[in-house]
RNA sequence: GGCGCAUUCGUCUAGCGGUUAGGACACCUCCCUCUCAAGGAGGAGAUCGCGGGUUCAAAUCCCGCAUGCGCUACCA
């Protein structure tokens, strides 16, 4: 029987949940899916120095966001808890103790400053930076001597000096890397924490994990964990290094090329959907064609074997756009409750609150085509909430028109609009197309002028829909505004 | 500098020895049309990083080179 797939998703709480975290989270998830394996949330809290109050939280967040759901972590336990590593520390201390004990690493007593120096001089020389093995052999009472002197050392492992360690990556396949290139790493820090190579080895053999699916960035560490594997006498799990996002100047995606947060996406007016179609899209596929996949689609086809080994630019666009195919596809009820608090943020400040949800659910389906960003909403209906349209009265004026025959174009519809019993979409529309015939006019030419008088816009949904939610009264009223607006103009 | 990995339209990608190198976003044109969208139909855009091989045949296999990225911390 082979071993239950149990993957895991470990982040570091140091900020915001990037986009590319998340993506790395979503493959991991969509294998423990796709296989009926476990996804557990490990927090690798080990540095002190960088945690980021509050940041466990919005990791949780954005992972809730998107619907990844852990069958373990911090919060609902498990059967391989704590899922803190820093609730860990005795795990990792005597990892490393029975690793000194054993003779694969030792205590290490330089002083930072001594690093420093080492590796500019190094660097200087141009040879390869890297500890130089400066306490890897000292004896007994020059150690005792250190600690006399209160030193708190570190604990490195010793790198076999020859000889090579070679890997099986699911994605990227044989690689191989010489011992002679790897450095005397640190295992245990000088304040009791372990660094990440100790404590990712030391957990994921704890908590079974069978595939560690990760960024490619820690591929050149691989060897070292595979190093401390073999010391302990694990079995190394199965290594699948994935491909990074990266910015327009094809660098490693991250704050520099702005919102990488998945939360700021969200803030933002993505769909849940949007995202996660969108990050398994990026470096992975399922064949020529399919892009628009569900959430059960992409745990049924997902493959450990169609990830790409190239990194890829994210794509703003083609993100815009995949998000207003799922905005197109909601319920109109969906499309509205999704939408209001958008609403209720971006409108203007007078315009009162909460909103009229009756009249709100009138107007949803006139922009619902025609929004990419939830954001935009608010931009495209306010027309409908404020009091006082401003707008610029020569827009008014229609291709080979003049403020005069506007004027009379926008007169006549008014005095014809007060008179109609109906005032709903069908209704303004056999009133108004024969209007414009009446008074010459292409329909084109009334209903700009119209859409501007009633709207403050050149671009909206259409007239008689528009119109139609507004009602009468505040029709007319807008039309007079602009009678107005025109007259002042040719005065 | 060292080590590792990668390299197909502007971008995301399909391709796994024989294809007119396919699709999507963006772009352009046309249709629909009261504007804007959406939708429909087309178009342009890739000598598959470069140079050598192997082979009847290479984007696909091999070797060099170039370029890019990643790592090179008591960060992950």
């Amino acid at each position: 029987m082979p071993t239950p797939v149990r993957v895991r998703f470990a982040p570091s709480p140091t900020g915001r949940p990037h986009v590319g975290g998340i993506r790395t989270a979503m493959f991991n998830w969509l294998m423990a899916r796709h296989a009926g394996g476990k996804f557990v949330l490990r927090i690798e809290d080990t540095d002190v120095t960088r945690k980021v109050e509050g940041a466990v939280e919005y990791i949780m967040d954005g992972l809730k966001w998107l619907g990844l759901d852990w069958d373990e972590g911090p919060d609902v336990g498990g059967d391989y808890g704590p899922y803190y590593q820093s609730q860990r520390l005795d795990l990792y201390r005597q990892a490393a103790d029975r690793l000194v004990k054993q003779g694969d690493a030792y205590y290490c007593y330089c002083s930072p400053e001594r690093l420093v120096e080492m590796r500019k001089e190094q660097v200087a020389r141009k040879q390869p930076p890297g500890y130089d093995r400066h306490c890897r052999d000292l004896a007994p009472q020059e150690r005792a001597q250190k600690e006399a002197g209160g030193i708190v050392p570190v604990v490195r492992f010793k790198v076999p000096l020859e000889g090579q360690t070679k890997f099986t990556d699911l994605i990227y396949g044989d690689v191989t890397f010489e011992h002679s290139t790897i450095d005397d790493f640190v295992l245990l820090k000088s304040d009791g924490y372990p660094t990440y190579h100790l404590a990712n080895v030391v957990d994921d053999h704890a908590m079974e994990i069978s595939h560690v699916i990760r960024g490619e960035e820690w591929v050149s560490s691989t060897p070292r964990h595979l190093l401390i594997y073999g010391a302990l006498g694990y079995d190394p799990p199965q290594y699948v290094h994935h491909p990074l996002i990266v910015g327009p100047d094809r660098a490693k995606l991250s704050k520099r090329h702005g919102d990488v947060s998945i939360l700021e996406f969200r803030k933002h007016g993505y769909l849940p959907e949007t995202m996660f179609n969108f990050l398994a899209l990026i470096g992975w596929s399922l064949d020529d064609k399919t892009e628009l996949m569900t959430r059960q689609e992409l745990i049924d086809n997902f493959s450990l074997e169609r990830i790409g080994k190239t990194g890829a630019i994210f794509n703003r666009d083609k993100l815009d756009w995949m998000n207003g195919v799922y905005i197109r596809s909601l319920s109109i009820e969906d499309f509205t409750q999704r939408a209001l608090p958008f609403l209720e943020q971006g409108l203007p400040s007078p315009v009162k609150r909460p909103l009229d949800i009756d009249y709100v659910r009138r107007m949803m389906p006139l922009i619902q085509e025609r929004t990419k960003k939830l954001t935009e909403a608010p931009g495209l209906v306010k027309f409908f909430f404020v009091d006082k349209l401003d707008y610029d009265p020569t827009l008014l004026i229609a291709r080979n028109m003049t403020p005069e025959s506007t004027l009379a174009a926008l007169d006549a519809s008014s005095q014809r609009l007060s008179k109609l019993s109906i005032f709903n979409e069908e209704s303004l529309e056999t009133l108004l197309r024969p209007l414009a015939e009446e008074l010459g006019l292409k329909a084109g030419q009334l209903f700009g002028a119209l859409r501007t008088a009633v709207t403050g816009e050149t671009a909206t949904p259409p007239l008689f829909q528009t119109m139609a939610v507004l009602g009468r009264e505040r029709c007319l009223r807008r039309i007079d505004e602009a009678l107005e607006k025109l007259r002042r103009l040719s005065s």
